[in-house]
DNA sequence: CGTGTAAGGAATTCTGACACG
DNA sequence: CGTGTAAGGAATTCTGACACG
C-alpha cells in the first residue's frame, strides 16, 4: 500500500529525438501534440523538452486516435474524462480510508 | 516465470547531460568510467551516448567505491566477479530445468 | 590515477513562419 | 487541422590534449 511510484516510468528524462525514435512520430508531431495540450513534457534549465516512458505510451495512444481520424480536441476531452474518473476514485478511496481510520 | 525484463529500467535512452544531473557526477567522470570499462552506454547513429536507469544505479555504486579510495581497476574486477556469479547461477538453473523437463 | 578545462567541430533542439488543404 | 520544411540561433555532445599530482 501507499505511494511507491517514484518509478522510472514517470521520470522525465528523454529528449525529443529519442522519443521520436521510440514512437516513430516526427518531432513536429510530438511538439504539435504538446501545443494541443495532449502531452506535458518538462523542460531543462535552458528549455529542452524532457519526456517519460509514460509519455511514450500516451503518444502511442494519441497516434492511434489520430489515425482513426479523431481530432486533437476530441482526444483532449477523452483525456480529461479519464483524469476525472481517476480523480473521483482517488477521493472515494480517501473517504473510505477516513471512515476506516475513525473506527480504529 | 520467464524473461519479462524488456523493462524500462534497462532501456538506453538518456543522454549524458541527464545522467550527470541524475547522478551528480561530471560528464568527464562518466566518460572516464566508460573508458575504464565500468559502464557500457550505447550510441545513437551519430555517436551520442545513451544510458539506462540501470546505468544510473551502477554509476552511484562506482562513485561510492571511488570515494572509498578504490581504484577503477579493482572496481572492474569486482564487477567481473559479480557477473561470473550470475553466469554460474543461470547455468545451474538451466541444468535443473533440463533435468526437470526430462522427467516429464 | 582520476579529473578539470579550453578548443573546435558536429549534431540536436528550439521557435516562429510559410505552405498545403 | 495536422504536418512538412527551410532558417538561424542557442545549447549539447564528442574527441584528443594539456595540466596537476
Amino acid at each position: 500500500m501507499a505511494a511507491d511510484n517514484t518509478s522510472y516510468k514517470d521520470k522525465k528524462v528523454m529528449t525529443i529525438g529519442i522519443i521520436s525514435e521510440l514512437t516513430g512520430l516526427s518531432e513536429r508531431k510530438i511538439r504539435y501534440y504538446e501545443e494541443r495540450k495532449l502531452i506535458f513534457p518538462e523542460r531543462t534549465g535552458k528549455g529542452t523538452r524532457k519526456y517519460s516512458f509514460s509519455d511514450v505510451e500516451r503518444l502511442m495512444e494519441i497516434a492511434d486516435h489520430i489515425e482513426d481520424g479523431i481530432q486533437t480536441y476530441e482526444i483532449k476531452k477523452e483525456l480529461k474524462k479519464k483524469q476525472n474518473r481517476e480523480e473521483r476514485n482517488k477521493m472515494i478511496r480517501g473517504q473510505l480510508n477516513a471512515q476506516f481510520n475513525m473506527r480504529k
